[in-house]
DNA sequence: GTGGTCTAGACCACA
DNA sequence: GTGGTCTAGACCACA
């Protein structure tokens, strides 16, 4: 379900509470779910407890999922989620367009461009 | 001409080389000119002079300027760097899109956000 | 009667333990009225028994219930427990206000939110 | 500068995190002042380097510090901090008084409690 | 069994 | 030197 990529630059943490946001924010891991134990997952992934645990603070933080002590970690209502989630990723894409447009890249190249790759990918699914 | 930001989480380094490439490729810097000297630099910015040398390091690497030994740092021709910038652009552009299209949030949506914001910057500019 | 709520952080046994103490306070259950049975209870809340014989212990503890051997667990008289609590409620905000006057909030702000708020609470019950 | 109390049940990252709140919020600590490194702090209180480094992430989450790296950790301005708190401290003081309310202690009781005692903290203070 | 906290110690990126 | 991440392993509260 979960795949760490020793490669990414990226830390081992902030991988694992990517995957958990998508499986949750597109309904593979539903409201009130049970999230796999720290330390099995730390097993399956052959990663340290301690890293799992600190994904997972991050994941409550965000509102992803909430503790029961003693009982495991469930996950949340997805409700509001996917609408920060989505600010999120338009913020991240505004920053990227500015300074693109500051590097002199043309708005019409931009969006331009995201219109094409949308289309590829929409065909590639159908 | 470059404004550190603290605040921001991105290294030190990074920053000045994402600031000297926007110079560079809007032309504010042109072929040949002379970079401001490490030392000088440093000052200005109250900056450790390691800091700047790893940043013109990354910038050789580049290709977005080159040393001349006993002479100080040029910058190169812009020629086929736009090109590459662009290419880096939409790399990103494109991996965000994916992830975000991971998560259920819709192409057309995506696409009507950056239209939509391009053309906002567009009239403030205009 | 009493309904837990697995999003809250405190344990479940707290939970349990608080709700019983303000059914006890404000007489909804009166003195030597028998208390439900801790297998009745865990099943009804779906919760482990051993969770709701901690509850129990505690409220013993407090001296809100007492434990007849073979027959059941029974609600105190509530006669000196009503002032303990109040000590105790007492004690909480004294130190919430101390630490909030260490941190620059004014006496004077304190209390008139207090009083501000207790009088919208008024109103909405009346 | 800072204690522990080992006695408390809330554990030592939160102290940490609470003490420095505090110092920062009344202007002991002022904006761009440096944090004590995350190595030293643990030596002077004896702590594991791991545990202060918890506190202060949490104090960059919230807004108190932030960081740069390679160079420490340094105070934010503070803003609009006191006035988060501030809810913060008012919405804890809802919550108790929501519930002793509940237990039958009337408004009045609490409100004028808080009154007597922070005449009682004033006069100490002058 | 389940999560939460903490220590000890290592290694890395950055300045 | 400074912070960030991670491992290994321990101990505790809770269910």
């Amino acid at each position: 379900m979960i795949i760490i990529d020793y490669k990414d630059s990226r830390p081992i943490y902030e991988q694992v509470v990517d995957k958990f946001r998508l499986l949750i924010l597109n309904g593979v891991l539903g409201a009130n779910d049970k999230m796999p134990s720290v330390r099995t997952l730390a097993m399956e992934l052959s990663i340290n407890p301690n890293t799992i645990q600190r994904a997972y603070a991050e994941l409550e933080r965000q509102g992803y999922i909430y503790t029961v002590k003693g009982r495991g970690n469930f996950v949340s209502d997805t409700g509001s989620l996917k609408g920060e989630y989505k600010e999120e990723v338009f913020k991240k894409l505004d920053e990227i367009c500015d300074t693109a447009v500051k590097a002199g890249i043309s708005a019409a190249e931009l969006t331009g461009h995201i219109e094409e790759y949308m289309k590829g990918e929409e065909s590639k699914r159908s």
